[in-house]
DNA sequence: CCCAATAATCTCAATGTTGAGATTGTTCGG
DNA sequence: CCGAACAATCTCAACATTGAGATTATTGGG
């Protein structure tokens, strides 16, 4: 079976049999396959009223324990955005009432991102959802394919610098 | 070793153990795993005078062979875009002279867009650069982990419907 | 203490994409 | 042939992100 990737291949092999383009074979496939993924999930959270990176800045704050709060800079981090798109996510989403802002009162600088009782809930409901959705999402994939996919991902992300949660 | 998305998991794993988030650790990696490889391909382009998606538009264009030129159409469905973002493309790739728009002549409503000299020069000097920087990429994996990681992800692809080119 | 350097966030113009609708052209049934 | 349906591309407003610079606050050397 061959899938979009392929064709590139062989479309290369034929007009530029000179140059190894192996490696497109796995940085194409990354990118399609994010591409499609977040399509899917685009899908999921339209239909319960909310974009993709919504449930993100929620789910970071969820899971990193209560009081469910992170300033906006270990947010940005988390997100791997600039601080121009957290400031405008948090700004919409402190509109729809699911986080609030807090000043710190040790460093006014800092503004801390909280979860409201609200967006705590809706976090705790769609978490499952999400999560089963993703495996659904992944049915084409037995546990060892995943396991080896997670794995040399794993290899991948680590040499590229993706260590930290920031 | 753990990257990022390990302790992601480890941070569910203790706020909602009853949560199987097993599926983000392949789709938390595709994601971002297409992030950063991303992020290294357009300074690659950039050091280059070019945008990613320009040399996505060359390539496509190249890949398919003589005469060099495809349809508006063909364009957006190969980049997987819409047709606002391929218009705006063209037109600022033609201000560039590296492709033109040529009106078909059987089918006026078509344009098709062919390479120009230049870009096919262009493009030409470019992939070999190209396919050996993303090679320099995926430098952390040997070939038996590339082909399983392209082989996982292909099959993933397919089930996710990414089997034609358009 | 003061001031320069550093830090955290916000502002805002530039850039790019989406997606609906407009425009222009083709096809095909009657 | 005519007109309706279909097709290909372009237009344009809404929306999001980037990244540089502004704002506000903290820190540390002298």
């Amino acid at each position: 079976m061959a899938d979009a990737v392929d064709a590139i291949l062989a479309q290369w092999g034929r007009e530029r049999p000179d140059v190894d383009v192996s490696a497109m074979g796995v940085v194409g496939r990354i990118s399609r396959a994010q591409l499609l993924l977040g399509r899917e999930l685009k899908g999921f959270f339209a239909e319960r009223g909310l974009e993709s990176w919504e449930f993100d800045v929620l789910a970071t704050l969820r899971r990193h324990g209560a009081p469910y709060e992170l300033t906006a800079g270990a947010l940005l981090r988390a997100a791997m955005v600039t601080s121009g798109a957290i400031t405008n996510r948090i700004d919409r989403m402190e509109a729809k009432g699911l986080v609030e802002r807090v000043r710190d009162a040790d460093d006014r600088r800092s503004v801390r991102i909280r979860l409201t009782p609200r967006g705590l809930e809706l976090v705790d409901e769609l978490v499952a959802l999400h999560a089963a959705n993703e495996d659904r999402l992944l049915a084409a994939l037995d546990p060892a394919g995943r396991e080896r996919l997670a794995g040399a991902l794993r290899t991948l992300l680590e040499s590229l610098g993706d260590t930290s949660l920031g």
